[in-house]
This record gives structure tokens, C-alpha cells and sequence, in this order.
DNA sequence: TATTGATGCGGGAACGTTCCCGCACAAGGG
DNA sequence: CCCTTGTGCGGGAACGTTCCCGCATCAATA
């Protein structure tokens, strides 16, 4: 249905857009002079800028951003493309950490003074090329992005949440997957788990494979069996399956450490529904960015990595290098929050420190 | 070897942009020529065509984005600014009816060939003057909206998720909330319900009131107590103490509306806390679009505002109205959908019919 | 041979802005 | 009275692209 005030339309009526000559013509000014008294620049007497002022409010003169553009030369237009669901293109906003990642990309951006284009995960060449982009953003870009290289090769500096080798115009901001990983089973272990196991998904991203690696090395250190739940891919039936794989096994873990960012409720779901209390027969660490999780029953312990710092971190690197034209490539570590809350706490006492910090 | 025609500078190596003169100087040709070669415009012969693209791409020619901006007039570039929020400005995201708007609108945009800026929710002009954007998607307005305004006084066309009065340029996308409550009402009522209790918040939007009027309607024709719990605003924390004030009261409603979109674990957690079974006790239906409505346990009986829907036919307006430079108002009502599920169903019985529609 | 039409390519204006200059004029010092 | 310096404003080129033309050339037809 459609609400039509006036049924008899004429034409379009192409109103023609007011532009600074119009002004000009009007002002009785040349255009050079009407730029200066807008822009505040130039050596114009205050009658002159007054009157080239009020003759642009007069006729609701709006300067033409395009042409702006081309004489400035960048747009202040950053990209944003999360590159890991590339199957599911746009459902990463339901993941928390994602989700945050991209509203303080935003929010980062805008507070240097660009603006956030969302792109498609699958974006192809032709889908940006014609956007006057100066930079990008790439969240999870999978091994040799083919994406990435695009921007690359147009020379437009990008950022990724992961780290990446030293390619001029290429930047990345990362956690360190080891320490945090570390941070956690340390945790588990001194909270009395001896068997603690591991649900990791199969994937592009390094994050998996970085923290099987972590965990497998802590645990032949220990000397702990490596109990490891694989997903095919980071999904919530697939975790519930690796977590039911793992809790079904004779020797079962007395910890469980998901990698997988899933719903803190449907994990609780999944340990529960094998008859098993949390803390007292399992303890319970997720990584995890969603809020729900501090409030669930028992609250969960999770491992944050942190996205909004992430995106902060790594507007800041991307602005600095487009700004001062440096494409010798940066990088930084950020620090991963060990919220330790109840799932990881026996007995339900006062943690024994502050928020243990990894990194 | 090219002649370095524009900065010798020996700065940070501001490397001069290979420019479409450049690559026609390269090949022989003319910049008409070549434009029309990598465009597939133009009357020429294979061979040159040919030679012009493999001479671009031996230079590795990128066409600048802003001029053809200026060339073409448009950007193909709409803003969006979710205007609810304003005091917590990049919250939104957290709410599963704002990332699934966002990035529908995004996936909407994007198939029509345009892109999605993020602005910021307390936009002030000067944060997207600059931004050659062709339109705009505002979520959530405010009455009277200022940056609605703005937008509509620069002549550029705007669309909202909120009925608006037709003023040119402005149009909307809504749901029929009357129908839509209504129906959830009936669908209570058919499952036994005599006393429903409603909680809401006072707020900006619309939604709320509009939902409470319907509520008030339908119990006064039916002859029910209306029973309404007000949370001062749309928080957690808020939505909790609502529903513990409507449980708490000695006629406690025999089943609950929730217009609040908050987190389903929390609403369920509240319940319960008053040792009340769902849906024995006490039957819920609640505002989501949360998928994790749907694996709860029991899973909640849910009125979808289907925000994915609102977003794609928002966009089709829009771009409509862009592209035919019609600028006036057209608006479209589109349904909601209530998933029945077990919040509602005494004695987990096969549904009625299938899931009621509702508009 | 002259006329027409189609084909292949290039010249140059336009898009709307900013900014480097240059010019006119006034004031002040020698 | 001339030279210098400063002030106020405008002319016009650039930014890089697209697209309307016009000018050749050549084949086909009268």
C-alpha cells in the first residue's frame, strides 16, 4: 500500500541543485570569494563573508560532496568486511564478538572523522571499486585473502584483526592466542581440573589452530591428557555435538574449555543435559564476548578477546598510516580479559585474585 | 619507464596514482579511447580494445573512485543512523532487531549496487556533509527528528522503520501493530489466558505506545483486567523489575506479554524466580527477534517485528524513489509473524494452525 | 566518380569544488 | 612623488573521469 498525498504526479521535476556558482551569481561574488567566506579561509572583509553567508543560507546551498572528494583526493570512507562467514554473508552481527568489533570500527572511525562502508563478506573487486575507499578494515581475512590482495594491490592500506606477515600497507591487530590460552588452562588447573578438554572448530581463521597448539603444548607440559572435541565449523549444533562427543567418552574431562564462540546458553544446555552440575562436576571457561554470559546461572567464566579494543587498536594504526602515507606495515598485541565468574569456581568463594590478565 | 610527471618530491614517496592519461599515453591512444576500452563503451576494434585493457592492467591502472563520483553525480552511497539509542550511541548492536535491520539494510543495499555507511546515532551535520551519500536509512526516529530533518532540507531521501506523516522525500516502512498485538492477545486468550499482563516502557518510540492503546482496546472489548507493568525504559534491568512488580501483585496475571525486546533467558529467569512454571503457571509471549528465543527451554513464543523484511522493502523504496527521483512520500505495512512455541502451549500439544499471521 | 553510411578514434567540454596566483588599490615611508 | 608592503577580491587551472561530438577513412551503392 502506498500513501500518496497527491495522486496527479507531473514529471520528476529535476530541480537542479544550487551550486556554488549559483551563489556566486546571486551574492554578486565571484566563486572563489563565496569559497573562502564558507570555508573561512582566504582574506575576505567581514561584509563580504557575511553577505556570501547569508546568500548561501538563502538559497540552501549545499556543497557537493563529490566534487569535494575529487579535490581533496580521499573520501574519509573506510571499508569493513568480515571475511569468516563467507558461506552465511551477513550473519556475523549475531555473534557478540562481531558485533562489536564492527559498531566500534564505527565508532573509532567516525571519531577521526571517517565514516564506515559495511561491505559484503564475499565482496568481490567490482563490489567496492567504485567506492572512493582510503582505507579497509578485514576482520578474520582467511589465509592469502583474496580480498585483502585486492586492496593491497590498490594500494589501500588495510587492517585486520589478525595478525599478518609484514606486507607494505597491510596492519593487523591481534591477541596473543598463546598467553591467553595459557591464562585459562592455568586457571582450570588451579581450580583442581586435571582433565581438562579442549572444543575447537575446523576453519580458516588462525584462531583454532593457534589455540589447539597453545593447548597441546600446556598440556604435554603438564603432562595432561589432550582431550580435544573438534567442530566442522564454528556452529552451535556442532559445538553441542563436540562437546556431547567429548562428555560421552569414559574418561571424561572434569573441565571443559570451549574455543568456539557460542551461545553461553546452549553450552550450559549441552553439559547439563548429561547430567552434569557446573562447577561442581565440571568446570566451565568459554571464549566469549557476549554479555548473557555474566548472566546466566552460574555465570560463566569467559575469555574476551576484547573486539571493541581490538577496533580501536586497529583504527588507530590504519589512520596513522593513511594519514602520514607510511605503508611500512604495524602491528600490536592487545591484551585478552579473563572474567572469571562461577563456572570456574568451586564452592562458589571469593575468586582468589583480581582478574588474572593475559598478555 | 615512465617520466614521473607530477612530484618530485623526495617526502614519504607520495607515488603519483597511475591516471587514465597515463595509461592512454602508455598505449598510444587517447584517454577517450582507453576510458571507452575499460568501460566495454565505445565504437572500437578489437585490437585496441585489447591493447588498452592489457596496457591498464600492465600498469596497474585503478580508476579513481571520486571523480567518477563527480562525473556520474550520485555515489551510490546511503547513510544509516539508528536514532533509539542516542545516549548509548553504538549499543544497538547488542539488540538482535537492530543487527538484523543493520545488516539486512547493508545485504539490501548492497543488491541494489549501493552501500551502507554507518553514522553515528547523535549525527550532527557536519559528521556526513562531507559524505556524498544519495540517501538515508534513519532506524528508529525521533518524533520530529532533527536529523531526519537535516537530511530532508539537503533534498536527500529518507526512509524509516517508523510510520512518519508524508512529507516529500520521507518514507516508511511499519508493521501494523494493532493487528500484530491483537493477535497475540487472541492467541493468549485461546490458550486459557483471562488476565494478561503487559509490560512496556516509556520511550521515544512509538511501538510502545501503540502497543499499549491496542492492549487497552482488546481488554476493555473482551472485559479483562488490564494489567500493565511500565519499565521506565527498554533495559534488562528494567524490563525485570516490571515483570517482578505484575508477579508480586496479589491478582497476578495468568500469562504475560513482554513488548520489551530483552533478553529471553532473563525474562525467564525473572519468572521463575517467582517459582512459577512456563507455561503450567503462567503462559509468555514476548517481542523478539532473537533466535535464541527459539532454544530456550521451553522455547518462548515470540512476535518476530521481522526486521530482515522491513529492512529489504524499506531499500526498495528508497532506491525506488532515488532512482525515478520521485519524491513523493510512499510507505508499506509489512507482517509480523508470531512463532508459536512452548511458552504458550499448555500440555506441549501439537499447535492449532499454522503459525497465525498477522497484518 | 560522387554519395552515402558505417566504422574507428580523438578533441575537448563538463561535473563542482578548491586554491594558486595576479591584479587593483590604499597606505606608509623615504 | 616613487617604491614598497598589505589588503581584498577574482580569473582560471587543476582534480580524473565520462561522453558528446566531429573528423577521418573505407566499403558499398547509385
Amino acid at each position: 500500500m502506498t500513501t500518496s498525498p497527491r495522486g496527479g504526479g507531473k514529471r520528476p521535476a529535476p530541480v537542479p541543485r544550487v551550486r556554488l556558482v549559483d551563489v556566486a551569481r546571486e551574492a554578486g561574488l565571484s566563486k572563489t570569494t563565496v569559497s573562502a567566506a564558507l570555508n573561512g579561509t582566504g582574506r575576505l572583509s567581514d561584509a563580504v563573508r557575511l553577505h556570501a553567508r547569508e546568500t548561501a543560507r538563502r538559497l540552501g546551498y549545499r556543497p557537493n560532496a563529490s566534487a569535494r572528494l575529487l579535490r581533496a583526493g580521499h573520501a574519509r570512507l573506510i571499508g569493513y568486511a568480515v571475511r569468516e562467514y563467507v558461506d552465511t554473508p551477513w550473519s556475523y552481527m549475531e555473534s557478540p564478538y562481531f558485533a562489536q568489533l564492527t559498531s566500534a570500527s564505527a565508532q573509532a572511525a567516525l571519531a577521526h572523522g571517517y565514516a564506515l562502508v559495511l561491505l559484503p563478506t564475499h565482496s568481490a573487486r567490482d563490489e567496492w571499486a567504485d567506492l572512493p575507499l582510503d582505507a579497509a578494515v578485514m576482520a578474520d581475512p582467511l589465509v592469502g585473502d583474496p580480498l585483502v590482495e585486492d586492496f593491497l594491490a590498490a594500494r589501500i592500506p588495510v587492517v585486520s584483526d589478525r595478525r599478518v606477515e609484514g606486507r607494505p600497507g597491510a596492519h593487523w591487530v591481534d591477541v596473543d592466542h598463546e598467553t591467553a590460552i595459557r591464562g585459562v588452562l592455568d586457571h582450570l588447573e588451579a581450580g583442581g581440573a586435571r582433565r581438562i578438554g579442549l572444543v575447537g572448530a575446523h576453519s580458516t581463521s588462525l584462531f583454532y589452530e593457534a589455540g589447539l597448539t597453545a593447548y597441546q603444548a600446556w598440556c604435554r607440559e603438564r603432562g595432561f591428557p589432550p582431550l580435544v572435541g573438534l567442530a566442522p565449523h564454528p556452529s552451535t549444533q556442532a559445538t553441542r555435538a563436540a562437546i556431547d562427543l567429548l562428555l560421552a567418552s569414559p574418561d571424561r574431562p572434569d573441565a571443559l574449555f570451549i574455543l568456539i564462540e557460542d551461545s553461553p546458553l546452549s553450552i550450559l544446555d549441552a553439559i547439563r543435559a548429561h547430567g552434569l552440575r557446573v562447577p561442581e562436576d565440571l568446570l566451565l571457561a568459554c571464549v566469549s564476548d557476549d554479555p548473557m554470559a555474566g548472566r546466566t546461572d552460574p555465570p560463566i567464566t569467559t575469555l574476551s578477546l576484547r573486539p571493541s579494543e581490538i577496533a580501536t587498536v586497529g583504527m588507530e594504526l590504519l589512520i596513522n598510516a593513511l594519514e602520514s602515507g607510511d605503508r611500512t606495515p604495524t602491528g600490536r598485541l592487545v591484551e585478552t580479559r579473563l572474567e572469571v565468574r562461577g563456572t570456574s569456581r568451586r564452592g562458589g568463594g571469593a575468586e582468589a585474585s583480581g582478574p588474572p590478565r593475559t598478555g
